[in-house]
DNA sequence: CGGTGGCTTGATCATCCTCAATAGGAGTGG
DNA sequence: CCACTCCTATTGAGGATGATCAAGCCACCG
């Protein structure tokens, strides 16, 4: 058995809301490495120039994941750290029976940071993936010689930390109704941050997952959905997407929380 | 209504558990105004030469609470950081309706950040308490001139995070005889951490944090006591004491996580 | 078309919650 | 020292939410 502080693992970032981020350099030659990266201006590499960014770059590799493949398991070695550039991994945690408890979705632009130590939970594609990726110890000592990359990853642990809280109040609190209408307009507040201002957005992942990220079955889940469907504030669309009807008694149920 | 930004709230450390930190200076003047603090070496005050040590508590000053007095409310400005030197806080956040969910406990030693904004949480004491108090912008510019303190609060950063995705599997995949045992268990080793080797904890908190802490009610916590206490894992003792009668069973039932 | 896998729906069950009453313990005043 | 109060913890009975078990449905795919 691992001693308890080899159990840590790092930051996982999902850019589930805006936090205060650093100033971001948005110009950089067309023939860059990461010049064409839809993903750069939502990443830490958005706060380097084009210079740093190519000696960086330069220090990791890309990779790419079939749905359903592992990044990696919990209790493996964490040397290396990641930044997801397309597709939805799922983050979780197994007890020794089976259960499973999601802790994260993340999307494109997010960090999967990793600690000294091994991995404290699993990172698996949802729908395919792509990321790049970069020995810790070399992304260490990039970050200390970049100080604003070291704020900002502080930046994100700390938000990272509000929405752990915030899914805490959800798995202890709230009711089957109030987690899946919180998960819902969580997921149209991310896909705003990043697209348009649609109202429709995918759900990459299945009902069990979903379930397993609200502390739920997936027949619960599926009643929950059939329940908005049938009183009009959502429509299940094909091809795995739900359009958002009414916003309103969607954020009744998911009551914020107080201020 | 405040935008999502300014809700952000910073790091709360719980030392629960042992992890990476940076070396501590162990000596200062015995008429240091920090010689005699009991927590100094558990804080990243201890990381600090006596003089800088001298100029940082300079900066800051100290507070006492009484049981139930708050420090702070969730929508609070959060200018000050905090280090918790004696007794018990713990902080929660709330539903409109009323319900509560504690996301944490702090013992002495503790570190008690805020990022810019607004509280996220509420933080009240137990037991009656002390600690320092610090200007988030004075804590701030010392941080940024002494980086092995930014580096050690971003590594206090992702402990927390770690704990608190562990009691995200809590609450959203473990029974209520498994919750207690998880927490009771997280106790003893707290405890062990900062005191001798007792197998003697003191419970400050009531029936009602520990279920607002962990998901259920305090009816069902008292029947979970009730349940141990009679297959002779633990015993109640005078003054909100446990004492860890049988190890396993406990551990078997927390199931700490797998491998 | 038949098979496969995920989703939905239904019926039953169990855990934990709710409501209510009792017991215990600390503090107070006689 | 004891009675009284207040507050919390414990215990009990019943009920509800969500889990479990079990079909049926539907889309997708060979």
């Amino acid at each position: 058995m691992r001693s308890r502080s080899e159990e840590e693992d790092g930051t996982a970032i999902a850019n589930r809301t805006a936090y205060p981020r650093g100033k971001r350099v948005s110009l950089i030659p067309a023939d860059h490495a990461c010049g064409l990266c839809p993903v750069r201006l939502q990443t830490f590499c958005g706060l380097l120039e084009a210079e740093d960014l190519a000696r960086f770059k330069y220090q990791g590799s890309t990779g790419r994941l079939k749905p359903g493949e592992p990044l990696f398991h919990e209790g493996d070695a964490a040397d290396l750290v990641y930044n997801l550039t397309a597709g939805t991994l799922k983050l979780y945690k197994l007890l020794p029976d089976g259960r499973r408890q999601i802790i994260g979705f993340l999307l494109p632009g997010d960090f999967l940071g990793t600690a000294p130590g091994d991995h404290a939970f699993s990172a698996e594609a949802v729908e395919p993936a792509e990321y790049c990726r970069f020995a810790r110890a070399r992304f260490d000592a990039f970050v200390d010689t970049h100080p604003e990359i070291g704020r900002e990853l502080y930046l994100m642990a700390v938000h990272e930390l509000a929405a752990a809280r915030e899914q805490m109040v959800l798995l202890g609190r709230k009711t089957a109704a109030e987690r899946l209408a919180t998960f819902l307009l969580g997921l149209f507040d991310r896909a705003r941050a990043r697209n348009a201002d649609w109202e429709i957005v995918r759900l990459p992942m299945s009902r069990t997952d979903i379930a397993d990220y609200l502390g739920l079955t997936k027949e619960t889940v599926s009643r929950s959905f059939t329940a908005f469907r049938t009183a009009g504030m959502i429509r299940l669309l094909p091809a795995d997407r739900v359009e958002l009807l009414q916003r309103g008694p969607l954020e009744e149920l998911a009551s914020a929380n107080a201020g």
